[in-house]
RNA sequence: UGGGGCGUCGCCAAGUGGUAAGGCACCUGGUUUUGGUCCAGGCACUCCGAGGUUCGAAUCCUUGCGCCCCAGCCA
């Protein structure tokens, strides 16, 4: 399985450019990490993980990072999410590190490069910069401050330090070239003053360094090989470039590090940008972060997504550079095929129609063996599931006037109820407003764990025991919106695509007894009807909760939409 | 109108001059006490378009076209 970073990878190894890779995933501790971010953290984690295997003790391996250089926007709350999430996924992370670990460096590194006549301290104000710079056709022009002193621009940036000044007053700059074609190399901003406290350096600092100072530095100083960072920071590799070329001879770093991109991940049917999120969950349309709907990691443990599924999915998008929308139904492809080898098989009934078979026993219940596994799942075991004389069926699972192909029940018609007896309606009764309330049926008694003979019963439908059903919330989730892509409107413009489907609440569930056991995180296959966890935040002994992870594939329902 | 990228099946994605991998989705059929799984088969004479080079091109050249990113003291 290569891609063009392995291929880079392979490459420097062969020619001897570097003889380990160190890679590092660097989140801002600024909100939660969701699916595109599962991305990164596979193709970092996993390159180091394949690298050692290959090149053992050469000290190949992967850091996390974060990217703490804004405070007003950073807190300790999102670090231990973040690593919750990375946790979950299954990956460790051989060091952990923030960029304010080297504000210190840094700062070093700064008053350097003006003594190089590198860099300088521009006062012009927020909107004045933003004129200089000129625009994506027109050149800038230089800022006023330009060719300052190397003594006055050190005078200046130590004051900055000190908290001479206000938010806003002054920036070091670096010095490169207000014409250039790259807006990212005119003159960009390394520190920019800010009275505010930081989450790990508290107020020792008054400037903060920018991402395009910062992250160049920091991976220097860890020794990253290869930086690896999505699309959007193409633009940004030649300033990168020039940090390091500017400072390594200086700073001694122990690598020079790289940066390649590849494309984000994007997905169908949701939203995964940071701004697009936070509105979903401050303005209330989701229950929080770890609301099933979302793509976030959060999200997708409450909704019941296994790890090894996110992993899969993510191996199998592939890394390359090309922008791309992944279809949804991939996603849960990895779930449903993670899911089937892991999910023991129970009997649930969602919207439930009571059967009465008139020549059952009436006092009498069977404990019927039922497999927690079908054929096709190399496992063992097994639970006993009670029947009697009074069930439930799904109602989808009847119909009094079906189509031809249709095989489960239906007046005059015979089923198999699965791991019990073949049933067969006999009469229905319906209240007044002509809704079938109650069915009723007659069963074979030769037919118990056998086939009928001289007949052919082709449908098996799920049932629970009425006497001995447990009542149960399920909450069945599907996609956050009703559209394949968001409406590209400014705005909050796509909460009106959000899918008022995508969560239904039912009560009243009916579940075979077993489940009355059933732990938070727990997963299972309601037969015929997808996989459902039990609910970590809100389900209770007594009070059970179900999310539904997915469907089950359904080629009945899809026919039928035709 | 500048610069940086990208364009291969409905969606991802291999391919790097030798005659279009694979996965998802979809369609057929088989197995089946889950209309699940599994199994067998189908699904790009064609690679954004047009020229050209070559015995031979998705791969090289030329030239169009389309899409994404860059003008935060965000990352």
């Amino acid at each position: 399985m290569g891609d063009f970073i392995r291929d880079i990878i392979d490459g420097d190894l062969e020619a001897n450019r570097q003889q380990k890779v160190i890679t590092r995933f660097p989140p801002e501790p600024n909100g939660f990490l969701h699916i595109g971010h599962a991305k990164s953290i596979c193709l970092n984690f996993g390159l180091a993980l394949e690298y050692r295997e290959k090149l053992p003790d050469s000290g190949t391996r992967c850091h996390l990072r974060f990217d703490d250089t804004d405070p007003t926007k950073e807190d300790t709350l999102f670090e231990d999410g973040i690593q919750e999430d990375v946790r979950w996924l299954g990956f460790n992370w051989d060091d952990l590190y923030h960029a304010s670990d080297y504000f210190e460096k840094m700062y070093e590194y700064g008053e350097h490069l003006i003594t190089q006549g590198k860099a300088y301290v521009c006062s012009l104000t927020d909107a004045e910069i933003k004129e200089y710079r000129g625009s994506v056709t027109a050149a800038g022009k230089n800022s006023p401050h330009r060719e300052r002193s190397v003594e006055e621009n050190l005078d200046l940036l130590r004051r900055m330090r000190k908290g001479e000044f206000k938010d806003g007053e002054h920036v070091l700059r670096a010095k490169i070239d207000m014409s250039n074609a790259n807006m990212k190399m005119r003159d960009p901003l390394l520190y920019r003053i800010r009275h505010t406290a930081h989450h790990m350096t508290g107020d020792t600092w008054c400037i903060y360094p920018m991402y395009d100072y910062a992250h160049p530095i920091s991976d220097a100083i860890e020794g990253i090989t290869h930086s690896i960072c999505t699309l959007e920071f193409e633009n940004n590799r030649e300033l990168y470039d020039w940090v390091i070329d500017n400072l390594i001879e200086y700073a001694k770093f122990p690598s020079r590090p790289r940066q390649y991109e590849f494309a984000r991940l994007n997905l169908n049917y949701t939203v995964m940008s940071k701004r697009r999120l936070l509105e979903l969950v401050e303005g209330k349309h989701v229950s929080g972060w770890d609301d099933p709907r979302l793509p976030t990691i959060a999200g997708m443990r409450r909704r019941g997504y296994t790890p090894e599924a996110i992993r899969a999915f993510c191996a199998s998008v592939g890394v390359a550079k090309a922008n791309s929308t992944v279809d949804m139904a991939q996603l849960e492809f990895h779930i449903r095929d993670d899911l089937n080898q892991k999910a023991p098989r129970v009997l649930s009934v969602l919207k439930p129609i009571k059967v009465v078979i008139d020549n059952y026993p009436d006092a009498q219940v069977e404990e019927l063996d039922a497999s927690y596994w079908p054929h096709d799942i190399p496992k063992e075991g097994s639970r006993k599931v009670p029947f009697c004389k009074e069930i439930y069926i799904e109602q989808d699972d009847f119909m009094l006037e079906p189509p031809k192909d249709y095989y489960r029940l239906s007046p005059g018609k015979e089923v198999r109820l699965r791991y019990a007896y073949c049933i067969t309606c006999t009469d229905v009764i319906k209240d007044n407003d002509d809704n079938v309330v109650e069915v009723h049926c007659t069963y074979d008694p030769e037919t118990k764990g056998a086939n009928p003979v001289g007949r052919k019963v082709k449908g098996t439908i799920h049932w629970v025991s009425a006497k001995h059903a447990i009542d149960a919330e399920i909450r069945l989730y599907d996609r956050l919106l009703s559209e394949e892509s968001p409406p590209t409107g400014k705005e909050s413009e796509f909460l009106n695509a959000i899918n008022p489907q995508a969560l239904q609440v039912l009560t009243g569930c009916k579940l075979e007894p077993s489940l009355a056991v059933a732990k938070p995180g727990e997963s299972f296959q309601f037969e015929r009807q997808g996989y459902f966890v039990v609910d970590i935040k809100d389900s209770k002994p007594g009070n059970l909760v179900f999310n539904r992870i997915v469907t089950l594939k359904d080629s009945w329902a899809r026919s039928q939409k035709k």
